[in-house]
DNA sequence: TCCTATT
């Protein structure tokens, strides 16, 4: 099923030094003995194609950072989506947060806040929950499980079609105590009014991937069974675009980059296309599913790894002058045309799944 | 019956 995720950031939205730390125990110290809990900062729900580079840029343009760091997964190198920046000066750790917490990248709405002290009583303290009453919104979620401790983050799954809740959600504690003595208190009661017990339990830590989660990381990381486009997850963006795009629109690709219900089904096999896609001038490829404001050179970017790249065509809406969604791409020789088919369909382009194919219609010489 | 928040 296709789900849509609610999510709030006033949970952590402005999260001041004071509520960051632990309790009582004085200010922490970083492992250099600095205290950096006011120039130290979280950066989560960061667009899946931002690069270290890209970070260091939009972060930096604020004042001056001591040090920065997007994480990234140890093996496969995708970036997880957040990161940290240490400002040298606590003003411009506080201004970045008041100019760039909610700012709209892409799909994403990232989410500035100030770090609680790394340490491993924090890890692992996400938890799932199922069974929830599906009148149950986020508000009440939370309050049922405030009494455990104070919750860093929680979201509501709903079905994407309807708006109603799927009755599973998850509630981030700051400690991994407070989950553990939530999930005591809350496994298999019923909140009150509640015809059902609900579930509380660990979720699933980042590296287990099972089913739809392997699935998908395997679409994902299909570019990567191949040499050239390692790059591709830095699909560019401009700092400059950044900015427009996020002080520019007010209801943005969020509401209309869904996964496609045909993006799951897969690569095709490419024996069966036939002479598909040939033309004299090369071998022309569909490319579905781009986002509105997608342009030429995310064409030329996403192909030009591959091989010889002769032409690229965003195909848009006459009147608003906006992408419809597909283009064209011609490359020169069969095999790496191949290549790239079988590399980049399926491939996660921010939010949106792509299909890559040879074009099949007769229609639009490239 | 699984969103990705601790360097």
């Amino acid at each position: 099923m296709v789900t849509q995720i609610i999510s709030t950031m006033e949970t952590q939205a402005s999260n001041g030094p004071a509520g960051t730390g632990a309790t009582g125990t004085g200010p922490p110290l970083a492992a250099n003995g600095a205290d950096d809990s006011k120039t130290n900062l979280i950066v989560n729900y960061l667009p899946q194609n931002m690069t270290q580079e890209e970070f260091k840029s939009l972060f930096g343009s604020i004042g001056d950072i001591e040090s920065c760091k997007l994480v990234r997964d140890k093996i496969t190198g995708q970036s997880l989506g957040y990161g940290f920046v240490n400002y040298v000066d606590p003003n411009d750790a506080d201004k970045a947060i008041s100019t760039l917490n909610g700012l709209k990248l892409q799909t994403k709405t990232i989410k500035v806040s100030y770090a609680r002290p790394s340490s491993a009583s924090i890890r692992d303290a996400n938890l799932y929950v199922s069974g929830l009453p599906r009148t149950m919104g986020q508000k009440e979620m939370e309050q049922l499980f405030s009494q455990y401790g104070r919750i860093i983050t929680s979201r509501i799954l709903v079905d994407q079609v309807t708006g109603v809740s799927r009755g599973v959600g998850f509630i981030r504690f700051d400690k991994r105590v407070e989950a553990e003595e939530a999930i005591k208190g809350l496994n298999g009661q019923k909140p009150l009014g509640a015809a059902e017990p609900i579930t509380v339990k660990f979720a699933n830590s980042p590296s287990q991937k099972t089913g739809q989660a392997l699935l998908s990381h395997l679409y994902q990381g299909s570019a990567r069974r191949y040499p050239g486009p390692l790059h591709h997850h830095a699909q560019r963006f401009r700092l400059d675009n950044l900015l427009n795009m996020a002080y520019g629109v007010k209801s943005p690709l969020s509401l209309l980059s869904r996964f496609s219900p045909v993006a799951v089904e897969g690569v095709p096999g490419l024996a069966g296309v036939g002479l598909a896609g040939a033309g004299s001038a090369g071998w022309c490829i569909f490319v579905y599913n781009l986002a509105p404001e997608a342009d030429e050179s995310v064409l030329w970017q996403l192909f030009g790894p591959f091989g010889a790249v002769t032409n690229v065509k965003v195909i848009r809406d006459f009147a608003t002058n906006k992408c419809k969604g597909f283009g064209f791409v011609t490359m020169t020789n069969y095999e790496e045309a191949a290549m790239a088919i079988a590399a980049l369909n399926g491939y996660r382009l921010g939010d949106r799944v792509l299909q890559v194919s040879f074009k099949t219609s007769k229609q639009h010489k490239a």
